[in-house]
DNA sequence: TGTACATCAGTGAACGCGCGTTCACTGATGTAC
DNA sequence: TGTACATCAGTGAACGCGCGTTCACTGATGTAC
């Protein structure tokens, strides 16, 4: 048969996305070109018309999943009312939702782990959407000197993810929704910490080791 | 050869101390029985007399970097004089050495994710561990109410080892140093802002979805 | 408008490598007598 | 004290399955004339 213009393209976006979502589901362990194929409701001889190796599929579900997450974040911070968006963020990331689709979720707590130890090219670009991550939610701390608020945006994306790891560890009861509900308390009141206000100092406590 | 009485015993125990710390540096994906039992010194036809299989090694190297874990939290906070022994224990997690050596640091980071896409055995056992982290870390807040302690408590682990997944990442530059930084700064003024002190409100915002 | 040919996304059988697993064997030392 | 036998941790060749990869082929539709 012979298909339209844009059919293999429309196949090549299709296998890409399905595998983002497997990819983030189970890992890259979890991912067999057979599979992947069947999903796209194709047999497995095809995919190498698609993609030179099954490295290279997994390259492209890793970008698929990281822009799609850098794109969610900026969506959510500009749809969100002006000083409510950081809470917009929180709520939403550490939602039981999230945490029950990981497929497709935040490419952060699924990915991050297997990123580090991927290839450079992978863990380079990895970098770079993390990087980006960062600056959308320093923005929400424009009264901050830009040092300060990527320092705040950093920790409330390690505790957002962190948080969001361990409920997932945690399963979906009752201890899992603590998890959730501590880590939102504590992403938000990072929030609330930050915002210089008159006649309340800045914490004093500074890093001793590591830098 | 005839070996001595215990020795059995502890080629078993070498083989799962190799591969618990293989575990950590790289997945379970990572591990070869073979790759393993030459790490033991030995070769890979004796690894069915000391283990059913390699999910069996698997699940008892993943118990052995748990127990490990669990076993340094306490000593830490034992260790350091009391007052200090949050910081002590923060300092040391969001360290540069604990980074660049995950083979043999925390399981939470580096085996987490993998935890929660294993099979129940693993991640009931994994879940107890947790807990089992967090009443360390609740037991540095004795002045607040027990739940509250907990919350403190899965706050700053979730950003320690938040913090340590991006800073992995990130690889081990300036940025991951800024990471390491940020996470340091924010579990200690999540410390901070916990203990109760009279004119000081507690945070307000509170979760809205997810429990 | 009709015919012959080219194109190429997709098919499915087959290959071959890696790796988990099996198994007959080894050989040093402990035990029985 | 010496001899025969039992034990069993470890050896290494071989098996076989899963899975990534290759390749000759298909057949519907576009293009040339």
């Amino acid at each position: 048969m012979r298909y339209s213009k844009d059919h293999k393209a429309e196949t090549h976006e299709r296998i890409v996305k399905n595998a983002s979502v497997r990819l983030r589901e189970r890992g890259a362990a979890g991912l067999g070109v057979a599979e992947l194929m069947k999903d796209a409701g194709l047999t497995h001889g095809g995919f190498y018309a698609h993609f030179p190796s099954r490295d290279a599929l997994i390259g492209e579900a890793f970008a698929y999943a990281m822009q799609q997450t850098t794109g969610r974040w900026r969506k959510r911070a500009e749809q969100a009312p002006e000083g409510k968006r950081l809470a917009s963020i929180v709520n939403g990331y550490l939602s039981t939702e999230h945490r029950d689709d990981a497929g497709n979720g935040c490419a952060l707590p699924s990915l991050g782990v297997e990123a580090s130890r991927a290839n450079q090219k992978i863990r380079k670009a990895f970098a770079n959407k993390l990087e980006e991550m960062v600056e959308v939610i320093a923005e929400q701390f424009k009264d901050l000197p830009p040092k300060t608020a990527r320092r705040e945006a950093i920790a409330i994306i390690s505790t957002m993810m962190g948080a969001m790891v361990l409920a997932r560890t945690a399963g979906n009861g009752a201890f899992s929704d603590e998890i959730l509900s501590a880590g939102r308390y504590a992403a938000l009141r990072s929030e609330e910490a930050a915002k210089p206000r008159a006649g309340k100092p800045q914490p004093k406590t500074e890093a001793k080791t590591g830098i």
